[in-house]
DNA sequence: TCCAAAATCTGTAACGTTTCAGATTTCTGG
DNA sequence: CCAGAAATCTGAAACGTTACAGATTTTGGA
């Protein structure tokens, strides 16, 4: 029966070493074996075995040691969320962190952050993931139409999920916002407001949602008999001073847009400051439509168009999506594509 | 490349498992123990065969198992960043991830986001990180004067570091803004402007720096012989709407003020537009000076009087607070203030 | 040349978990 | 009442690492 009478255990006193499998064995007189299954609804064990295992695994608060656990099974209970650290105003990876907690919070998965710099390789963080099996699936974003990490993981069997679609003819979990469909609305919505003459502020042209941004732009653009007034050079990654400056340079030109979309919240603040740098005024002007994470455009000025991206969300959709496919869901059924809202004003004065 | 073609587990060629102590030991003829020894620089170890290991580890790219140095020495190389998950717009919460990533970069140590919701106790998170042992190290922010996190963890030798100091006759590693200086910079500011009848939007009284804020603002009003108007029944972490209205209802009043001393960027968004709700304008009606985290107040009305805080190097400083406590250094070189700049202004008119 | 000390190296035993291959007990039908 | 099947239970081994207690070799002093 006991045969670990003699080692080890000198802890005779009070103070409460972690309890183990062996620690719950002792107490119930059984074999760590049938603790272990017990714990796990195994079939094999009996019905009031169970019961009381678990019933004493609770009282004294056993916890599977995690360190055993990943030794033995290889199962480590980690999502990863790779991301690049450069500084971005008004970033969403707060939101997009709390969203992913939220979902892993009833489930034994702890979340770890994995860097990189922007100017490294990015397939540099999820190699080394893979490689050390240093977490069971992982999370990305800023993906791109064809991505060397969605190719790297699906090649390795690796579960992942990414914020964003690719285009390279591999399924894969996802969840996106349609960035076609706000900028169609977008545009429609400056058409409505009578606006002829539209710029675009695009996300970086090798990410993926910069084609559906732009797809829906154009498209909406021509069906609406608009024309495009190009806003070259600058790209909603940039440096506030950089758009700002850009802008105002469009503004001052002879041919410029009366109407501006925008990809992101921080941007529009830059959009704004260039605009208004060149003399001109929004709402009369000029209109932007622009969308944003956090709900602090309007305070910025109430004239500008907004629709609200829900990054929460997907992060929990994404972290959702892993998980689901940790456990060997089919591809097909974790993919999601959160439709915008419709365009919300707030009123032509302050 | 040649990818395992057939299905996933028995790959019987080239497919290289990942490379253990066994394998070094294999491949250089030695002992397991002997190769561990050596790859952490023990004395007992001939020079050559140091060196000879190391070579050889680093040409198949060892790396150790994780799991395996947990089991059996209980270090998980894991910081632990314990935040609670309530909205906060225009949150610092990534700055302070980059921050602390940055910092781990250099080392083994990895990050872990454990979150947990202001309305639970939030001394649960703490508790099961140490409990379990899951992790070497804890960063907490929301400091309070007499924290029980700080005493759990101080209890319970475990190391940690704060972001925010206490008031509790416990000496730990912290890293703080100085708050003081900020609010007393502020109303310095605002006298030098004329302004005689300010009010503090301060962070909620069970936090730490709302004491350090509140006694450089009333001292700093005492010393240039101004007065307060009281702002109350709202603070930073209230929602845009209740500070707007609360603001608003403030500025209607007879006795209104003619400066506001602002402890955060998004707050300030609403104050703003509080104010102008009820007809007033900035720089000639009244004046802000605002702590920001993210720089985007200028942008949203040149008139505000910023000071800028660097969470990005607070999340730095206390991850090497951290890691230098786990390493056993004495705490009092562990404890960093951040003086704040001087207040910077944009000009008066947009 | 010899012996002890120093310098190197090594096997075994854990850490806590799950899996494998049985072992034991209970049940069933004849 | 028994053989065999079913139902329960079990110890040992292994995952990769480090600590312990030796084992072996080399060195150096006499």
């Amino acid at each position: 029966m006991d045969q670990d009478s003699h080692t080890s255990g000198t802890d005779e006193t009070e103070q409460a070493e972690r309890p183990t499998l062996k620690t719950l064995a002792f107490m119930t007189g059984l074999g760590v074996t049938t603790v272990s299954r017990a714990l796990k609804d195994a079939p094999e064990i009996g019905a009031e075995t169970r019961k009381r295992v678990q019933l004493v695994a609770r009282q004294i608060g056993y916890r599977p040691n995690r360190a055993g656990v990943r030794l033995r099974t290889g199962k480590t209970n980690v999502i990863s969320l790779v991301l690049d650290t450069e500084e971005q105003i008004g970033g969403f990876v707060s939101d997009m962190i709390y969203g992913i907690s939220e979902a892993l919070a009833p489930t034994p998965y702890h979340l770890i952050v994995t860097p990189y710099s922007r100017n490294n390789d990015p397939l540099e963080p999820v190699r080394y993931i893979v490689e050390t099996a240093s977490a069971d699936g992982i999370i990305i974003s800023r993906t791109e139409p064809d991505d060397k990490r969605v190719r790297y993981m699906t090649e390795h069997g690796f579960p992942f999920a990414t914020h964003g679609r690719t285009a390279m003819g591999i399924e894969h979990p996802y969840h996106d916002f349609d960035n076609t469909a706000f900028a169609a609305q977008a545009v429609e919505r400056l058409a409505a407001l009578g606006r002829r003459r539209l710029a675009l502020l695009a996300p970086p042209a090798n990410l993926s949602y910069f084609h559906h941004m732009r797809d829906g732009f154009a498209e909406a653009l021509a069906e609406h008999g608009l024309t495009e007034a190009p806003l070259t050079g600058v790209t909603v990654d940039h440096s506030i001073e950089a758009i700002r400056a850009r802008t105002a340079e469009m503004m001052r030109r002879k041919v410029r847009p009366d109407g501006i979309v925008s990809g992101a919240g921080a941007a529009t603040f830059a959009l704004v400051a260039g605009i208004e740098d060149a003399g001109f005024r929004l709402g009369s002007d000029i209109d932007i439509v622009s969308k944003q994470a956090s709900r602090l455009l309007h305070l910025l000025r109430p004239q500008i168009h907004v629709v609200n991206e829900n990054v929460r969300l997907a992060g929990s959709e994404l972290a959702r999506a892993v998980m689901a496919r940790i456990a060997g869901k089919p591809v097909a059924s974790l993919q999601s594509l959160s439709r915008p809202d419709a365009v919300e004003a707030f009123g032509q004065d302050g």
